[in-house]
DNA sequence: AGCTTTTAGCTAATGCTCTTAGCCATGGAG
DNA sequence: CTCCATGGCTAAGAGCATTAGCTAAAAGCT
C-alpha cells in the first residue's frame, strides 16, 4: 500500500472544497476520505476527529476571507474602501458558502487557536475602512460591530437563498453600501 | 401500551424546544422522541423525517417571531416601531435560537407551504415599521432587504458568541438602531 | 549501506444515527 | 357490539464517527 502523502493542510483544504460543494451541514467525513484517497479512519491521523476538521476550515475561511477584504481596500479610503471591502466580503461568502458556513458559531478555543488569529485580521480589514471616516473613539465599536452585521446578515441570507423576491439583489447591495457609507460620514 | 395521544404539533413543539436547549444543529430524532415519551420509529406517524420537522420547526419559528414583531410595533410608528421590532425581534432570536437557526437555509417547497405564509408575515411586519419613514417606492425592497441583512446578522452573530470583545452588546445594538433610523429618515 | 524507530496507512469492531417494514392493540365509527 | 383506521411497538438495515490494534513505508542514526 502506497502512501498518500497527506498532511493536515491538504485533509483541511478537502473538507473546505467539498464543504463549498455539498454545503457544510452535508460534510462527512467519508467524503473527505474518498476524495482524498483514502479510508475514514487514516484521517485521525492527521485531524482530531470532526470538531477539529471543523475549527481547521472556519480558520483557513477566516483566513481566506481576511486575505480577500484586506487586498481588496488597497490603496482605497473612505466610500472606495467601504465598496471595495463588502463586495469582496459577500463574493467571498457566495463562491465559499460552505467554508463560511464553518466559521458560525464556532469560538475560539484558546488564545493560540488560529482561528482568532484569522478573525483577528478580518476585524482588522473592516477597521481599516472604518479609519477612512471621522468616527469618534466611543463609536468606533459600534460601527465595526454595524458593518459586520451587516455584511455577514446580506450574504448569509443571500447565500441561504433568503432574498425570494423581486428585486434584482446586486442592486440592492449596492444601495445597502450606499447606505451605510451616508449613515457614517454623519455621525 | 397506553397511547401518548400525540399529533404533529406536539412533536414539532417538543422538536423546536430542544432545539433550543441543545442547539439546532445537535437535534436527533432520538431525542425528539425521548422527549415526548415514546420510541423513535413512532415519529413517523406524525412527521415525515428528519427534514419535514425542520420545516415544520422553521414555520413555527418564523410564525412566532413575526406574532412577536408584530405585536411589539401596534401603536408605535417611525424610529418607535423601528425600535420597538428590532428589540423584539433579537429577544425572539436570543431566548429560541434553535428554533430560529432551523429557519436559516430552508426555502419554502410550495406556494402552499406553511413556512411560505409565516415568512410572510414576518416580513409584512418590518414592512409597516418602513411604512412609518417617508420612502420612494423603489428604496422601499432594498430598505426592507436592509434591515433584513442587519437584524438578521446582528441576532445570529450575537447568539453564535460572534461578538467577543470589549464594549457592551446592549449598547451597540441600540446605537445601530439610532443608525438606521436616521438612515431611513435621509432618503 | 544497514538498523532502528516513528508513523501513515489499513482492517475490524462499537455504538450512534435515521429510516422502513411489519405487527398488534387501542379507540372511535357505524 | 363489531369493525377498521391508526398510533404505538419491535426488528432490521444502511450509514455515520470513532477507537484499537496491526503492518509496512519512510525517516533518522550509526
Amino acid at each position: 500500500m502506497p502512501r498518500a502523502g497527506l498532511d493536515a493542510a491538504a485533509v483541511v483544504a478537502a473538507g473546505a472544497d467539498l464543504a463549498d460543494e455539498v454545503g457544510f451541514a452535508g460534510l462527512t467525513m467519508s467524503m473527505v476520505a474518498q476524495r482524498v484517497g483514502v479510508r475514514t479512519p487514516s484521517l485521525y491521523k492527521h485531524v482530531n476527529g470532526q470538531e477539529d476538521l471543523n475549527r481547521r476550515i472556519a480558520a483557513l475561511a477566516l483566513g481566506e476571507a481576511a486575505d480577500a477584504v484586506g487586498g481588496a481596500i488597497q490603496g482605497y479610503a473612505g466610500r472606495d474602501a467601504l465598496a471595495a471591502a463588502a463586495r469582496a466580503f459577500r463574493a467571498f461568502v457566495l463562491e465559499h458558502p460552505g467554508r463560511y458556513a464553518a466559521t458560525i458559531g464556532v469560538e475560539p478555543s484558546g488564545p493560540d487557536d488560529p482561528m482568532a488569529a484569522a478573525g483577528a485580521r478580518l476585524l482588522g480589514a473592516f477597521m481599516a475602512v472604518l479609519r477612512g471616516y471621522e468616527i469618534g473613539e466611543a463609536d468606533v465599536d459600534h460601527a465595526l460591530r454595524l458593518l459586520r452585521s451587516l455584511f455577514h446578515g446580506f450574504a448569509t441570507l443571500q447565500s441561504g437563498g433568503g432574498f425570494q423576491w423581486s428585486a434584482d439583489v446586486d442592486e440592492s447591495f449596492e444601495w445597502l453600501i450606499a447606505f451605510a457609507d451616508r449613515g457614517l460620514r454623519t455621525l
